[in-house]
DNA sequence: ACGCGTGCCTGTTGGC
DNA sequence: TGCCAACAGGCACGCG
């Protein structure tokens, strides 16, 4: 389930394989998985690949239109299950398959860029500059963690009423923390994920924040977390899920007290946290 | 305006 | 052994 640390390594191994390269076609398998912009759909013929970058937990990739002056942009959301991957010359969709860009041929370059998405949650978003002023997703998500100071997003995050953990993984609030990073976060900061976010003092709340970008940092330098079938777009596994204190360890041993670490519901979502080590 | 619950999806897992 | 419910979870949406 890609978070921003996956999505970050996907964007560093899709970037080199795709930069600079110009779309031959497009085909879309499953017409929901591009959510907007099938009018657009033409224009990516012949259209160069210019940029490939993240912002929160979407892949974004700039492309300049033949002959055209104007961008367009591919903003894709992989949610819990999309994958890139590009593949050799003549290669069949695969059975998640939902659209396939064709890459001009390059000696020795596999060039059919497939994304798959077995959830099928996922989506591609087609559009203008000037079209991401009408999508409301993208205009409210809020800073980046890591390139905010821990105090800004201490005081974002004790703005809000609800659990802590809720708040954190509100893309308003703060952008690219999923389930993993949150649970994680939370237990280095040693705060209850149930734990009303506006009762937190603010020293906790920068810890939290700084332990937010700590742990995002960690997982991106260890190509993120593969949990079940995460993989970058080289096919690599991450390897961050070997240093989880918490996510996936309900009913096993806290790691720094031995404590079983407890399950809950916290969000409507999974939750696991150590009840000696955190407190509210 | 904010907070909370539900639906979207398919493959995997565990209980009876 | 086989079936089926529960679960995984980000976000849109609707309700209070």
């Amino acid at each position: 389930m890609p978070e921003l640390p996956e999505v970050e390594t996907i964007v560093r191994t899709l970037s080199p394989q795709v930069l600079d390269r110009k779309i031959e076609d497009v085909a879309v398998l499953r017409g929901k998985s591009l959510a907007c912009g099938e009018a657009l759909l033409p224009k990516l013929k012949g259209a160069r690949i210019n940029k490939v970058y993240r912002r929160a937990k979407l892949l974004l990739m700039e492309v300049i239109p033949k002959g055209a002056k104007k961008a367009l942009f591919l903003a894709f959301h992989l949610k819990m299950t999309g994958k890139f991957f590009v593949h050799p010359d003549g290669s069949e969709p695969l059975k998640h398959t939902k659209i396939i860009f064709d890459l001009e041929k390059l000696p020795g370059e596999p060039s059919r860029l497939f994304f798959d998405d077995m959830r099928m949650f996922g989506y591609c978003r087609l559009m203008e500059a000037k079209d991401f002023s009408d999508w409301p997703f993208w205009v409210k998500l809020g800073p980046e963690p890591l390139e905010t100071p821990a105090r800004e997003l201490a005081e974002r995050i004790a703005a809000r009423k609800s659990a802590v953990k809720a708040v954190i993984l509100d893309q308003t609030v703060l952008a690219g923390v999923g389930n993993i990073y949150a649970d994680e976060a939370l237990f280095k900061a040693g705060i209850l994920p149930t734990a009303k976010a506006a009762s937190i003092s603010l020293p906790r709340l920068e810890k939290l924040a700084g332990e937010i970008k700590a742990v995002l940092l960690e997982s991106i330098e260890q190509c993120g977390s593969s949990i079940r079938d995460y993989r970058d777009a080289q096919g690599n596994a991450g390897a961050f899920q070997n240093s989880f204190y918490v996510y996936g360890r309900g009913g096993q041993a806290c790691k720094v007290c031995g404590t079983t670490l407890a399950t809950a519901r916290v969000a409507g979502r999974g939750t696991v946290y150590c009840s000696k080590c955190q407190t509210g």
